[in-house]
DNA sequence: CTAGGGTTAG
């Protein structure tokens, strides 16, 4: 029976064990583990036949001793269930039986690995609950796992378990916590999280510190996050770093105040915090889109001066110079990389095509894309919607369809954007039947129109005169979907003053929270543009009062 | 062992 079983021939070796059964009190408990342990041996162990023992040892009513159990866990164990593992841990306490530390420590990594945190998370309780502790390196990675899944309740809820039992009180716990609240935009959770530390007594670090910058810049609530600073500066024993600063000069950048985070750079080199690469890479993005070259200039020419070397970040940087027409200098500075060792990828690759689209030499574009092939660098839609892009500016849309069906996607078919690429260049030049076309050819491949697609829908309605069917739209997104952006509210508003109907434009600005919609800076100069040409002076000094008190004034927490 | 960066469409 032990050579089958050793063999791997479960169905053989049962029936002798059935034979077993004239004798008295055979066949036992023992016999089975017996068996099942030298099932194990066997090269070809599987599931089904562990499954087969098992349900063979229930028919002759053989009650599980211990050893059972252990033996069927190594079992699993090998054969990699560790689901059908958690289920025997569970039968084996209903039997009394207290699973041993390694044999929950290896469960729990392995729903680690496979990234099963729901079992990873009651393999957890269950090793609490007989005062077991997991390693701390693994409890770091079941709470940061949990964060960048999303599933924050559920980090939270083994750091307070964790916590309740008196271990890991380190930053390390909490502190991916901290950041995944911010990146989530959960500031109310941050700040109740932060407290709730500060109750407990536990110590922050400077990454705790940055986390709470972070956040607070993300909403634009610099003078908090100033604050924050200024404690840090104090005697919190975590004076911030490069990162620190980083942080909030990133956050001054995306709310268009360059300025401020120029100064902050200047107060950084005082400070002897120098910046690094990555610093200066934000800064350079913020002052590309603003096309502020005499700054960029400069700040090149420092970074260099401090032998910070420029990377890929540096090279796409430069992007924002290509959108606001300083198409030399962006080439020269791209070059200038281009040129250097430095490491190459697909972004940057992406935006060199895009200045070549500029440039209006669409010849080079497949010589390029060969040259990052052979460089080992992939092409992905990025890289096709671009050269799309240069075909719908420089040839006819019949041949940039032509390219759009026939090239071979990255992603193995074109995506929304792609779709949106063309459907925006008919749309611009009133193409009645490309327009049609792509509609049709999205209803072909079961991509849905999205809020742009729909977006660039109400300007062709404009620019061809059907005004209803512009508000049609608007209408339809509201009551179904998608949700307009602040680019669909403001292309309303041009059409809107472009039909001098700027009081119904103001009517439809002051309306728009009631549908969960945000006007920006961009909306009010519409329509004082608007209110200006038709002569409406009080309503021109209503706007640049709302204007001067700042467009959303900041919800305070 | 936790933290800061980029490219396509409206």
């Amino acid at each position: 029976m032990q050579t089958l079983a050793q063999k791997g021939d479960v169905y053989n070796s049962l029936h002798f064990f059935d034979m077993l059964r004239i004798m008295p009190g055979k066949p036992s408990i023992y016999d089975y583990n017996a068996m099942l342990n030298c099932y194990l041996k066997s090269s070809n162990v599987c599931l089904n036949g562990m499954n087969l023992l098992q349900l063979e040892m229930r028919r002759v009513g053989l009650c599980p001793n211990v050893l059972t159990f252990s033996t069927l866990l190594k079992g699993l164990s090998i054969v990699g269930e560790a689901r059908v593992g958690l289920g025997v841990v569970l039968e084996m306490c209903d039997y009394g039986f207290v699973p041993s530390f390694s044999c929950l420590a290896s469960l729990f990594r392995r729903f680690l690995d496979k990234v099963e945190l729901g079992d990873a998370i009651s393999v957890l309780e269950l090793m609490l609950g007989f005062g077991y502790v997991p390693t701390e390196p693994k409890a770091i990675l079941l709470i940061s796992s949990l964060c960048s899944r999303g599933m924050i309740q559920d980090a939270c809820f083994v750091f307070f378990k964790l916590l309740g039992k008196g271990y890991f009180q380190r930053p390390y716990f909490y502190n991916p916590i901290l950041w995944s609240l911010c990146k989530s935009d959960q500031i109310g959770g941050l700040l109740a999280f932060f407290c709730c530390l500060e109750k407990k007594g536990l110590v922050y670090n400077t990454c705790s510190y940055t986390a709470l910058v972070y956040g607070l810049s993300k909403k634009g609530l610099f003078r908090e996050a100033y604050g924050c600073l200024k404690i840090m500066e104090g005697d919190s024993g975590c004076y911030p770093n490069v990162k620190t600063y980083t942080t909030i000069i990133k956050g001054l950048c995306e709310y268009g105040r360059i300025k401020e985070a120029l100064g902050l750079l200047g107060k950084m080199e005082k400070t002897g915090c120098d910046p690094d690469i990555v610093t200066y890479n934000i800064v350079i993005r913020a002052l590309s889109n603003e096309n502020m070259l005499n700054e960029i200039y400069e700040l090149y020419e420092s970074l260099h001066q401090k032998g910070l070397v420029p990377d890929r970040y540096t090279a796409t940087a430069f992007s924002g110079l290509l959108k606001r027409g300083s198409l030399g200098i962006a080439r020269t500075l791209l070059q200038d990389i281009f040129l250097s060792d430095i490491d190459l990828d697909v972004a940057v690759y992406n935006v060199y095509l895009c200045s070549l689209c500029h440039a209006r030499e669409p010849q080079e574009l497949s010589s390029l894309v060969r040259s990052m092939i052979k460089n080992g660098i992939e092409p992905n839609n990025i890289t096709f919607n671009t050269i799309l892009k240069g075909f719908c500016e420089e040839k006819t849309l019949d041949e940039a369809l032509e390219f759009f069906e026939h090239v071979d996607w990255p992603g193995k078919r074109p995506d929304s954007v792609s779709f949106n690429t063309i459907l925006s260049a008919a749309c611009k030049m009133g193409d009645s039947r490309m327009v049609q076309k792509v509609v049709d050819l999205m209803d072909g491949e079961g991509v849905k129109l999205n809020v742009v697609g729909l977006t660039c829908l109400m300007q062709y309605f404009c620019n061809v005169g059907k005004f209803d069917d512009c508000l049609k739209v608007f209408e339809h997104m509201i009551i179904y979907g998608p949700l307009p952006s602040v680019v669909t509210v403001n292309t309303l508003m041009v059409y809107l003053c472009k039909n001098h109907e700027v009081e119904t434009a103001y009517w439809v600005l002051r309306n728009l929270k009631r549908y969960g919609l945000l006007p920006d800076s961009r909306t009010y100069n519409i329509l004082l543009r608007g209110a200006k040409s038709e002569r409406k002076f009080l309503l021109v000094a209503e706007l640049q009062r709302k204007l001067r008190m700042g467009v959303n004034q900041t919800a305070s927490f």
